[in-house]
RNA sequence: GCCAGGGUAGCUCAGUGGUAGAGCAGGGGACUCAUAAGCCCUUGGUCGGGAGUUCGAAUCUCCCCCCUGGCACCA
């Protein structure tokens, strides 16, 4: 049994600096990550950058730079934007070192010793200005090949290849036996039948006459791995995988305790078929991984600007550094992760950054925070009182509601209960419940529902009981504390549940709860055990209030 | 071309057989603890088009149109 949650994401391309698209994927699993760790689980986050490839090499002989150079200033940009946006990994991969080339290169030896890996020569047409072989797709509609190639000759090359379609049954049995081996669902069938029509073996080489920033073949010092054997291979190399193990259970017990069926890969919907749906779970199986040690692949969808697809070429980056800035690291995690359902699409917009910060953080959220330290402090001299008064139903006479059912868009449907029909103590009681559920989907959008209903229950709440005018009948004292004291522990328990998406706004709760101070600023002060009716002792006195969301004037 | 996903209110999206929904935006009202926030009420849709099944279709079937992704096609 694995005693760490392990959670990897792409490793990004240092070819061009970061744009939203890579924001959003390191926020989604450091949301995830951060929510095991509120659970109280030992986690493993794993992200780190891919520096290896031709597209490196050209860039950066463009740049007039040595590769090296090149990679080490936009690896730089990467780590930099974890940094502002709060991504706290606990390993940092990097394809270039010297650990993951020990990896890459000791399992390319077993598979070759091993007949896996074989050399094969293959023939076509080739361009030496763009110094690569061209396919039909860039022939021309008279059947030719453009002057943008330049001169272009036919050519024969060599290459080592991988025999991935010996697996080919063995992934389909796999596949049809795990059903929840890919998230969404339609996404294990997009992969199912692409592995149907799967036919052929893999290149993994380059002759170094052609591309030399790469990882030296063990048994060929004339070419470099090209691309899967170095990308794919760092989820185990930076985990403590040993190449020498020639199978999973002769591993390390540092990694068998990280590396499960329950470690959660991370990536896009492009590179789901065949990187990874076909070419990496092959090669796990390959050098010995069992079927209960496949590691399930959740696939996310992309923020699109005005329905198109982002692209450096289309001019249409966002800049998450910019967006960072302008609106804060908090405000834009609030976004990437509340604003698209995990596994859709969704279109991108500053408008919207705006908009959801406002009504929901600004709005509801900041404001109740304010506003009821502002009574505590007015009516009852910043002193909390327990009460016995539970307020169940103040705000409607309606009885508890039936729950209603949520549309998970991605998996099973769950059932959330209709917060207007439930009173703010029965509703703070379910939500860690139906949390949980949200959130062990990854959808972290629907999770975010939960501490949203309970601010907005906390606002009709004053709006219901006045406490202004409660204040001014000794008569209503009892009632008046109990009032504070619900939204006081309302408060205290939205801090929790948020906190995985927005850390510092979380403690900024905590610190004007005057909660757990002991804890301020850690991480550690945050559990999912807290988010339980009650914990704030009788006499309890808050802190100072303080605007936690300033509203975004436009 | 093949395989998927999508086309529902101004915007972003829920809703898979039983009288069209939410949030935001827009309009009106009462309140004042608060970040001119919050609360209550409210305008707004021939559910992409067409045909069919059904007592009844956004929902099921068929055809078509448009958008998106993957593959076919990067040795």
């Amino acid at each position: 049994m694995p005693k760490t949650f392990f959670i990897t994401t792409a490793i990004d391309y240092t070819n061009s600096p970061p744009h939203i698209g890579h924001a959003y994927e390191k926020v989604l699993a450091d949301v995830i990550a951060r929510y095991h760790r509120l659970k109280g689980d030992s986690v493993f986050f794993l992200t780190g950058v891919d520096q290896h490839g031709q597209k490196v090499q050209q860039s950066a002989a463009k740049a007039g730079v040595p590769p090296a150079e090149f990679v080490k200033e936009i690896t730089q940009k990467f780590v930099d934007l974890w940094k502002i946006l709060d991504v706290k990994y606990d390993e940092w991969a990097e394809t270039t070192s010297e650990r993951h080339k020990k990896v890459v290169q000791g399992i390319l030896q077993r598979l070759f010793d091993a007949g896996q890996i074989y050399k094969d020569k293959q023939a076509g047409y080739y361009s030496v200005r763009q110094e690569q072989f061209l396919t039909d797709k860039e022939r021309g509609p008279d059947g030719e090949f453009g002057s943008e190639w330049g001169q272009v000759e036919f050519r024969e090359e060599e290459n080592y290849y991988f025999r991935l379609s010996q697996h080919k049954d063995w992934l389909l049995s796999y596949l049809d036996n795990r059903k929840d081996a890919v998230i969404p669902n339609f996404r294990q069938t997009e992969l199912r039948n692409a592995v149907e029509k799967l036919s052929g073996d893999l290149c993994i080489s380059r002759p170094k006459s052609r591309l030399d920033w790469g990882i030296e073949l063990p048994f060929d010092k004339d070419f470099v791995n090209y691309v899967w054997f170095d990308a794919l291979t760092n989820y185990i190399s930076f985990a403590g995988y040993d190449p020498k193990a020639d199978n999973y259970e002769k591993q390390p017990q540092e990694f068998r305790d990280r590396w499960s069926k329950d470690t959660l890969q991370i990536i896009g919907k492009d590179i789901l078929v065949p990187a990874h749906g076909i070419y990496w779970l092959i090669m796990l199986h390959a050098i010995g991984f069992p079927n209960d040690a496949m590691p399930q692949l959740l696939v996310h969808g992309w923020w699109n600007l005005g329905g198109a697809k982002m692209s450096k070429s289309a001019g249409n980056v966002i800049d998450p550094f910019v967006l960072a800035d302008k609106y804060g690291a908090e405000a834009l995690r609030f976004y990437l992760v509340s604003d698209i359902a995990t596994g859709k699409d969704a279109d991108f917009s500053e408008e919207r950054v705006i908009e959801r910060y406002n009504a929901d953080l600004a709005n509801s959220l900041g404001n109740l925070l304010n506003r009821t330290l502002s009574m505590v402090s007015k009516y009852v001299s910043g002193r909390l009182r327990t009460t016995a008064i539970s307020l169940n139903d103040e705000s409607k006479q309606i009885p508890a509601g039936e729950p209603i059912s949520l549309p998970t868009r991605s998996g099973e449907p769950m059932s959330l209960p209709n917060a207007k029909e439930l009173g703010l103590r029965e509703l703070i009681e379910n939500s860690p419940r139906i949390y949980v559920r949200a959130m062990e989907s990854s959808l972290i959008s629907l999770a975010l529902v939960i501490p949203g209903e309970i601010s907005e229950h906390c606002n009709r709440l004053v709006q219901n009981t006045a406490p202004w005018q409660l204040a001014e009948d000794p008569m209503q004292n009892e009632l008046l504390s109990a009032v504070m004291y619900h939204l006081a522990e309302a408060l205290r328990i939205i801090a929790v549940l948020i906190s995985p998406v927005l850390p510092k706004a979380a403690h900024g709760i905590f610190d004007q709860l005057n909660w757990k101070m002991d804890l301020s600023g850690n991480d550690k002060r945050f559990s999912l055990a807290d988010a339980e009716w009650g914990k704030l002792p009788d006499g309890h006195v808050v802190g100072k209030a303080v605007p936690l969301f300033p509203r975004i004037e436009s």
